[in-house]
This record gives structure tokens, sequence and C-alpha cells, in this order.
DNA sequence: AACCGAAAGTAGACGCCGCCAACAATGCTG
DNA sequence: CAGCATTGTTGGCGGCGTCTACTTTCGGTT
């Protein structure tokens, strides 16, 4: 007998997202289509639709885990406890791995194309990341381990450096020289005592 | 009568090439169709593929002018005679000015998606650039002016601060917190001297 | 248990798109 | 001026995203 599918597939949402994951791991996001995902799912063309109004709200989807995933990413690799120097080097471990794992979702994360109502679950999630590093600077700061200063300007100058590295880590395949041997550590290293001698 | 233009354009090839950048700065890569570059052009739909074997060949084409231009860019806002803090300053001023004007095009210059031939041209394009951040270290590093070690990781360093502040500023379009009062110099300050006090 | 509305899937169509093949006009070069 | 490569044209193919109208199923109410 011809094994004829339920009606309804279960939970199509997930499926779609898995499928989407899957494919954008594998062949990049030019290669997604609602269509080819359907297939995948055994369910007609247009049935994506009754989940995600437009491809662009499977992307925002998509990146909206993107975000999540990474927040629970860096935080359980923080640790507070830790003096600012280790403590910086295994969250730029953790987002550099993340980076590594997920090159094409990370750069779906931070395309700036998303529609206005995604854009503020999104911006919830950028927060959650740059949040964590704006805590590690503040009180790295009140332990006197750094420079004073505008706070938020020292956040963007260790956001600004992860991001680079993160995204000459997603670029080439190979080697990603940063995530490697001590990369990790010299950068941190550098970032905290500068290019200066002393 | 019927104003009928002439069979051949005269310069097709560099008026897709202008339409597209347009198309791109106003409304993204998504939007850029082959058929309404024809249009626009005056031309059948069928006419650019005498002059882009592909979509993406002309992508590529647009990515490589991207890189020229950048590299011209850079070039003449590099002054040898410089210490080195002003003149990272002009170089790191330079590169966030072209990311914040054509944040679409340095997108797509990064993107990793080229054809195998176009990649070597485009290769070409990055050590213009890498390759002048890169002298200006070893310069310095004769200088004494900063640390010792590889230059190649102090490059990646510099690289990665410069290319991650240039994402945030194409990002978001407002502000752009770097680009403005003083955001470069303090960001190059703290590279050079690093986040721990002195 | 029967009903009924909402949710989830289907089928078909529309107008885009990129790309290909066959053909026509033009320009260049001998 | 003949002939060939270049650069255009038309038409068609299949794939795509999206819309509309229809169908099946689920779940809660009486």
């Amino acid at each position: 007998m011809p094994e004829s599918r339920p009606y309804h597939h279960g939970d199509l949402r997930s499926a779609l997202l898995a499928g989407a994951e899957r494919t954008l791991r594998e062949k990049g996001v030019g290669a997604l289509s609602l269509r080819e995902l359907a297939r995948e799912a055994g369910v007609s063309h247009a049935a994506p639709g009754r989940h995600f109004k437009d491809k662009q709200a499977l992307l925002d989807a998509l990146a909206l885990s993107g975000y999540d995933r990474l927040a629970r990413a860096l935080d359980s690799a923080d640790d507070p406890a830790l003096p600012l120097q280790p403590r910086l080097t295994a969250l730029a471990r953790a987002y550099l791995g993340f980076a590594a794992d997920h090159a094409e979702l990370l750069e779906l994360m931070y395309a700036r194309k998303h529609d206005p109502e995604s854009a503020e679950l999104m911006a919830d999630g950028v927060e959650r990341t740059v949040g964590l590093i704006g805590r590690v600077v503040a009180e790295a700061q009140a332990r006197g381990e750094i420079v004073e200063g505008d706070p938020e300007h020292l956040t963007i100058a260790i956001g600004a450096v992860l991001h680079g590295l993160a995204t000459f880590t997603a670029g080439d395949k190979s080697a990603a020289y940063a995530s490697q041997h001590g990369g990790v550590e010299e950068l941190v290293h550098l970032l905290l005592h500068g290019l200066k001698p002393r």
C-alpha cells in the first residue's frame, strides 16, 4: 500500500526550520527554497505559507533561534569569578566556536533585512550578548582591572574585535587562525595590553 | 517617431554595473535582477548574458571594483611619514568611511560565494588592503613603536577591529558611533594602549 | 456524541526570475 | 566588400515565492 502520510504533518514548523538550517549549513542561504523544504518535509508547496508568512519570516525565525543559542553558549562559557583576562578568553573562545560552527547562520543573524517586528526580537537577542560583554566591562572597571571611560565605548571595542575575528574565522573554512593554537589568548592579550610596548 | 535606440548599446557592460550598484545601494542585493537591469538599460532580457555568464559573475565584477576603490581610498589616506597613531587613525577613518558609504557593496565583497576564477582576483584585491596594514605594522615594529611578535598576528588583530567596527557602522544606518566625534581616535588609542590601566 | 469554527494542508495559477538556444543586426578586419 | 566574431533579439524552459479557493482534520462546546 502507498503508505499515505497523515494529512497533518504534526510539527511542520519545526521540520521546516530544521531542514532550513541543514540546507543553510550545507549549501548556503542562496540555495534555500521554501518549495524544496516543503518537498523534503513531504508536504505541498504552499504548506510552508501556513507557518511563515514569508520566506523572510522563516529566515528571521532561524536568526532568532541563532541568537538564542549564541546567548546560551556565551552565558554558559562565562565565569564571573574569573579575572578579566581568562574570562574574556573563555568568552572569545565561545564566540569564535559558534562562528566556526554556524558561519552561514551568523551571517543571517547579522543581515539587516528583517521586517520590523522580528527586528524587535532580534534586538532583544543582540542585547543578551552585548549586555553580557557590557557587564563584564562594568565589573572589570569596578575592580580596577581596566581603564576608566564610557563603558559602552569599551564594549563596542571588544565587540568589534570579536566580531571581526569571527567573520574571518567563518570566512575561510581552512585553519581559521584564531580559534587554533593560542590564537585567542594572544589576541585577548593584545586587546588588554595594547600594541605599544610597555 | 519612436526614437528607436541603436541596435548596439555602446557600453552595456558598464551601464549594467552602474545600474547594479545603484540598485544595490538603494534596495539591497536581494532586489537585484538581471532582467530588471536590462530593462533599465533599455535592452532585452537576455542581453546581460553577453557580458556576464552568470548573475554571480556580475556580482563578482561589482565586488572586484569595490576592492579596487577601497584599496585606492586606503592608499590615498595613508601617509607613511606619520607616527603610528595618527597614521592608523587616518586609515581607520578611510576604511570606516568606505564602509558607511558602501555598506551593501562591502557585504558583497566579504561574501564567500565567488566562483574560483574571480576568487583569485578577489584575493588580489584583499591583498592590496591587508598588505597595506601589514606594511604599516612592519614599519612600526622597525621603529619600535609597537610590540614585537609575528606581524601577521598583529595585522589580523588590527584588521579584526577595523572590520568589526566597519560592520557595526554599516549595520545601523543611524549615527554610527565610531565614525563620528572622536570615536575613531578613541578606538585607535584603545588598540594601541590596551584596556588595562598603565 | 454531534457540531462547528479555526487551524493546517492541497491544488492551481500568476508573474517574476535565471538561463539557454536559435536567430538577426552590427562592427571589424582581411 | 566578404566573412566572422560580437552583441544584440525573441522565445521558451523550469523553478521560485506568493495568492486564492478549496479540503481535511483537530479541538472545544453544547
